[in-house]
DNA sequence: TCCTCGAAGTTGATGGTGTCAACATGAGGG
DNA sequence: CCCTCATGTTGACACCATCAACTTCGAGGA
């Protein structure tokens, strides 16, 4: 048997389960006081277990900290892949551009709902060209290349436009003591490449139709 | 006499300079290593000052901290001016939508040559909307639609939309491990920004002249 | 069945940090 | 000339990360 599923509030030597333990408190203390707040010891504590246990799964702080930065990655990426399969339109073209901006409104809203959990997943991006959301949006503007919205000489380097402009706007929303949420504004910004593609192509900017709501 | 100017290495028990003396060494410290790595033990052992001397000056740590931002925020305004003053085109439009492009390009760089005081100077933002980057921001806008290049229609918001897009070229450029600085990068955006204002009055995009080089 | 061996958890120490409180100094005004 | 109080200092406390040495206990072989 594999040792887990160990009997419940029974103080054992052995935790059985401390790697995960630690882990999902330490997105729970990300989640609501930042990454900065977080600290091996309180972990300890709040697992019932002692300072250092942590060490016979974590090579240090740091480690732990790229593990939870895992978590929140992983969490944004759900979301915008559900946000991205829930636009549903006939319209070739116009469904393109929805979901262009529904990458870039879901990527906005889970900053907004998860700082904490946000700046530390981005914080945590090794190879920009390589990650998730780069790759997703690549798919999104080949898809708005194959449409006829998007010119092909003005796809190189669209996703490092695109993503710049909603990570930018995600991170003045979240940052300092001011928020800046606005949704107005953020239709603004996306309204501002949809018509730029549309420019690539000679299309006069139709109006993008806003949030699902 | 103004009991500034005191004898050089003069062992004095009052310091005579040291709240200038604990910001300046706070200053290069959030430049060299970051704000995280600023301490105000290190910083009163570097200038020669018992722990706790800081005290009679700053608050706390954080105190300090907002005072080395600030001297972060004034270093960006400085550069971003000069460099919006050393646009000298003849021809009105192009003027205007250079001196656009030259505001992201200053904004970009400064973060690239200084990620400690760019992030610290940004994390201090209370107000966006009130910050001397918007406002900057607001004037070369105004510039754009007087010209007649960017339709008044198209005015409102456009401040958040531009500083989006560069602040967050800036942060994924120097967050993580991984920098992405590859200059063609940052003229795509700043490329796709002025179509999109151009195409707002009907104006196919004439190419946007590079970086000053 | 028993025994051992190593993974997992513990205790303790070291050196770092911010911050409070009480004390010491000495420069400048009365 | 001396007194005052802004400016520095010393000491203490509570945190923290991390290293080293010790303890426990579960699983697998004899």
């Amino acid at each position: 048997m594999l040792g887990y599923g160990r009997r419940v509030t029974a103080s054992t030597y052995h935790h059985g389960n401390l790697r995960e333990a630690l882990v999902s408190a330490g997105v729970e203390v990300v989640r609501e006081h930042g990454a900065d707040a977080l600290a091996l010891r309180d972990l300890a504590r709040r697992v019932g277990v002692s300072h250092n246990a942590a060490y016979r799964h974590f090579a240090g702080r740091d480690d732990l900290l790229a593990e939870v930065a895992g978590r929140g990655a992983a969490e944004l990426m759900g979301t915008m892949t559900r946000r991205l399969e829930s636009v549903t339109v006939d319209d070739l073209v116009l469904r393109a551009r929805m979901r262009l901006a529904e990458v870039g409104r879901s990527y906005v809203e889970f900053a907004v709902r998860e700082p904490g959990l946000f700046r530390l997943a981005v914080s945590a991006i090794a190879d920009v060209e390589a990650s998730p959301p780069y790759l997703m949006l690549a798919e999104v503007l080949d898809d708005l290349v194959a449409v006829g919205y998007l010119a092909p000489e003005a796809r190189r380097g669209a996703e490092i436009a695109c993503w710049s402009g909603v990570h930018g706007f995600s991170c003045l929303a979240i940052d300092g003591t001011s928020r800046l949420d606005h949704d107005a504004a953020l239709e603004v910004l996306l309204t501002t490449i949809d018509r730029s593609y549309g420019a690539t192509t000679g299309q006069v900017a139709s109006p993008l139709p806003g949030p699902a709501a």
